[in-house]
DNA sequence: TCAATTTAGTTTCCTAGGAAACTAGTGAAG
DNA sequence: CTTCACTAGTTTCCTAGGAAACTAAATTGA
């Protein structure tokens, strides 16, 4: 007897792309009209408020690798929203900071993801969206994962 | 007075992406010990057990662009997984379906498929993996979205 | 009937990230 | 001191997909 071959549909994983893509596209287009993309923000909300760090750092922290982290940061430098300094002591390290433009930005870039948000989730009552939160915290301690996630 | 600038982990969003990429990468790896992508599998089940179906209906159940159905084919016809015939009535037209053997690799793929959410989502309760698909379905739906997602 | 439009699929160019090789600076062992 | 291993960051090559230009076939309609 042939069993059941199970739709794509019929899994979890394949309703949480679906909603986590849209969320994500929606965020990346209101990102663009500012010239912006979503990993851009990760990595400027990343640096904002706080001490000029690592590139490593970052790439641990957002699950992106180094070299991922270099080519950001060039575009980022580009913009003029951050800068790269080499680090005083270690003649190897360098750190990333935003710059007076780029920590202006933010704010603006912050309630663009607020609105998403809002957007995709304002739909929700206020019980299913706490539920919703608790259900992904459990899962992300199962999985153990406790790193950003940029792709 | 200078409003909080809320955390990337403020938002749903943050945590959905989190896990979804989670979801998808595990799948992801246990798919490459098979030598298939996850966007290949996707194009595999959705022609399985289907009459030969034309590339740009695939393009729009899987929002990719037709482009990209191309070359996700192209690669498929490679390893000689599913075959691309012309169709009989109009002249630009084509049809994908699966070989033999894409045919006979289908289940093997699924149960890895099945294992994965096995492995993602065991630790939930039945109530709340219940309560996951409602809320997932009902913004799904909010947000108008009926096509499957890949990127 | 034959031009204009539309449609199906392909191709080219571009972006973004991973893997792994590479450069250069650090630190430890001898 | 010098060598060796390690670490920080960069670079090269590769994959995958989107956008838009392109080809060829169908359809429309004057």
């Amino acid at each position: 007897m042939s069993p059941r071959i199970p739709e794509l549909t019929d899994h979890l994983g394949y309703w949480l792309r679906q909603v986590s893509n849209h969320v994500s596209h929606g965020f990346a287009r209101k990102l663009a009209d500012k010239g912006v993309t979503v990993a851009e923000w990760g990595l400027m909300r990343m640096v904002y408020g706080r001490e000029p760090t690592a590139p490593s750092q970052l790439a641990n922290e957002m699950s992106l690798t180094r070299g991922a982290i270099t080519k950001l940061a060039d575009r980022l430098i580009a913009k003029a929203l951050i800068v790269r300094e080499a680090s005083a002591d270690d003649g190897r390290a360098q750190t990333l900071r935003l710059t007076a433009k780029g920590a202006k930005f933010v704010p603006e870039l912050a309630a663009l993801a607020d609105k998403n948000e809002l957007e995709c989730f304002a739909h929700l009552s206020v019980d299913d969206r706490r539920v919703l939160q608790r259900i992904l915290n459990e899962t992300v301690t199962r999985l153990g994962l406790t790193t950003m996630p940029l792709d």
